[in-house]
DNA sequence: AGACAAATCGAGGGTTGCCTCAACTTTCTC
DNA sequence: GAGAAAGTTGAGGCAACCCTCGATTTGTCT
């Protein structure tokens, strides 16, 4: 929004390098609640330089999720250049977990993305129309469940996100496993009435 | 296992009890993770007391929670009591996430349980097997997909934990629509190749 | 009532993580 | 290369939570 702020001097401008990637690093590794004095450490700086740079551990986030987030809006393109809308659908949820699976701070940032208002809504927010679409085209196809909704994708992200955090460690597929039986039961054919909203 | 241990004095007999009591409350609330210092306060106990009467957060969680989860006893009972296997086996699932979905302690306990190998995992364990044999009585009515495991059921308590947790304070009914889409894709008409374990 | 054990109390020490700020160091500019 | 501006540093204050222990109170027994 604001033109490029203040010119930094070099040194600044290399610890904050140091700090965007030993931030990724370390947020991947241990999710969004990571202490703060690790990253500094990690990027061979003080706590003190870190706040300097970021000043709440949201300026932090937005300083890197974003571009981690952008995987999103590929995966919907992709979905869409489906020529089949159901696999495209498919496709979707594959991409959405796997990238979920990748990388602790995504998992974490996709569950409270949605929860919370942030402008990180909007980051993967502009890719929610998209999501729309793909939805209303597997049902056009017939292939899709007429009642499901983008409500219900989120609700799988969050369903997911645990299975991820409990298995990654022991059994990272576990969670493919799971979509199959969810898969299976969002077939047009499947449909049994579902309780209210 | 010890036999009664010693008769405690009737102040502390009273204040153990204000404890459990207290306890049970705030951690149905709060989470596992509520702070000691809450529940004494609740109790109108002072810290030292509680940390008197139970050493640990262990010791505390173990006189409350194996009660609470006796429920699973009866859930499990009554869906072997079914005339109807697959019925009584979606009432079993629905059983299960009623109660993670009722008291937050519980939505806790029973994913770390099934995740650390406490004496806990042993009173659902107790039950474990009875679940196993729901599960093969579905199997062998020919309603539930022959590729569904008892660990898939764990899954799927993670997975809920998870959306319960989430949707509880909004729109706490969210679990069971994302129940019926589950349920739709174990029936064993809806057997697609499920990936590798 | 006296005396002893049992139980309670809560201040205080330990840990972890957050965040600030005054003193110091580096870079930039002329 | 000197001075000013920009940046860095880390000790230290704050807060939440954990847990302990010596001083004190309470219950019980005769």
């Amino acid at each position: 929004m604001a033109a490029e702020s203040k010119p930094l001097r070099s040194d600044a401008a290399r610890n904050r390098d140091k700090l965007l990637v030993a931030a990724a690093q370390t947020f991947a590794e241990r999710g969004l609640d990571a202490p703060l004095e690790h990253i500094a450490r990690r990027a061979g700086v003080s706590i003190g330089t870190l706040y300097n740079h970021f000043p709440t551990r949201e300026a932090l986030l937005e300083a890197i999720l974003p571009q981690r987030l952008a995987a999103l809006t590929e995966i919907n393109a992709s979905a869409l250049a489906d020529p089949d809308p159901w696999s495209g659908f498919v496709g979707l949820l594959e991409g959405i977990f796997t990238l979920q699976a990748e990388d602790h701070s995504l998992n974490d940032a996709m569950v409270q993305s949605f929860s919370l208002n942030t402008d990180m809504s909007q980051a993967c927010g502009g890719g929610l129309g998209d999501v729309e679409r793909i939805i209303e085209r597997a049902k056009a196809a017939g292939r899709l469940r007429a009642d499901f909704d983008v409500q219900d994708l989120v609700t799988l992200v969050w369903a997911m996100s645990q299975v991820i955090r409990e298995s990654m460690n022991t059994a990272p597929d576990t969670w493919r496993r799971c979509l199959s039986f969810f898969v299976d039961g969002l077939h047009a054919e499947s449909t049994q009435p579902l309780p209210s909203r």
